[in-house]
DNA sequence: GCTTGACCCTGTAGTGACTACAGGCCTCAG
DNA sequence: CTGAGGCCTGTAGTCACTACAGGGTCAAGC
């Protein structure tokens, strides 16, 4: 039970991917264009699985398309060295960090901001004097 | 000094927005569209400096342009209740708590995949492995 | 055998928030 | 008066999908 075959909604729903998605991987060229059954239906074995998945957890782990890309071409040649794959998911978590840090002052504005804001309308409220510049009578 | 004129590009150097980005906030409605000198070239004033100043700061926020015009129209009308404001602000506040979140958990399996991953080729690349299922020999 | 409905096919267009460009006009310093 | 730089419009590209239109295929039930 090695050689099944899927078709692409077994794929997808295998994989939490929308079909829709699975096409576009193959138009975007990650995941390998698959032989076809005879009514033309698209025709999965289990490599198409297993490189879906790995897109699928490169995804979720925030590396973009042509970053995963990349770590395909570099795990499809085994004997590389590694360096390349540890630069590229290094480089990945010091975007996370940033966006971790931009995110958590943002959310300390908010914190302020939200707090500040007991009032009743809208001349009076803090959120919208913040967001403001020194007056705001726009036009 | 109330009544300067100010070209797009003055406009957008002032706030640290793209011309082009100017242009596109006249288009999606948030920037009113400013009066034309002779030779066509947009006339913006300190209202509408004042309003393009409030979207970036709303943006710098996270806010998406939808919020910011319902902000913006909450705050044209300064009689209306803040509690809409706040509303706004709420949600959005949750919204980032939970992209804290999620980044913070990814953040921790980058860690953890990185430190891993002390290998020279990619044959024992931790990094490949956990983003592979049993194994990865796709076509 | 025929119908029904779920599934599949292709291709195109839409999302959000810009960004980039082509092809041309305006302005102003030298 | 010329050249550079800024402005104009309109369109198309970005990313990672998602949605749809208009059709073909397949398996089950009657």
């Amino acid at each position: 039970m090695n050689a099944k075959i899927l078709t692409i909604g077994h794929l997808a729903r295998e994989t939490g991917t929308k079909v829709e998605t699975v096409r576009f991987y193959e138009k975007s060229g990650l995941l390998p264009a698959p032989s076809r059954t005879e009514g033309n239906y698209r025709s999965y074995d289990q490599a198409h699985l297993n490189r879906l998945s790995f897109i699928r957890r490169a995804r979720d782990l925030g590396f973009s398309l042509d970053q995963i890309r990349a770590l395909l071409a570099l795990s499809d040649d085994r004997s590389q060295s590694c360096a390349s794959v540890d630069t590229i998911a290094k480089q990945h978590r010091e975007e996370v960090e940033r966006k971790i840090a931009d995110l958590q002052a943002l959310k300390a504005e908010l914190d302020r901001v939200i707090d500040d804001c007991g009032c009743n309308i809208v001349a009076d409220c803090r959120i919208i004097d913040t967001l403001s510049p020194r007056q705001n009578t726009p036009a």
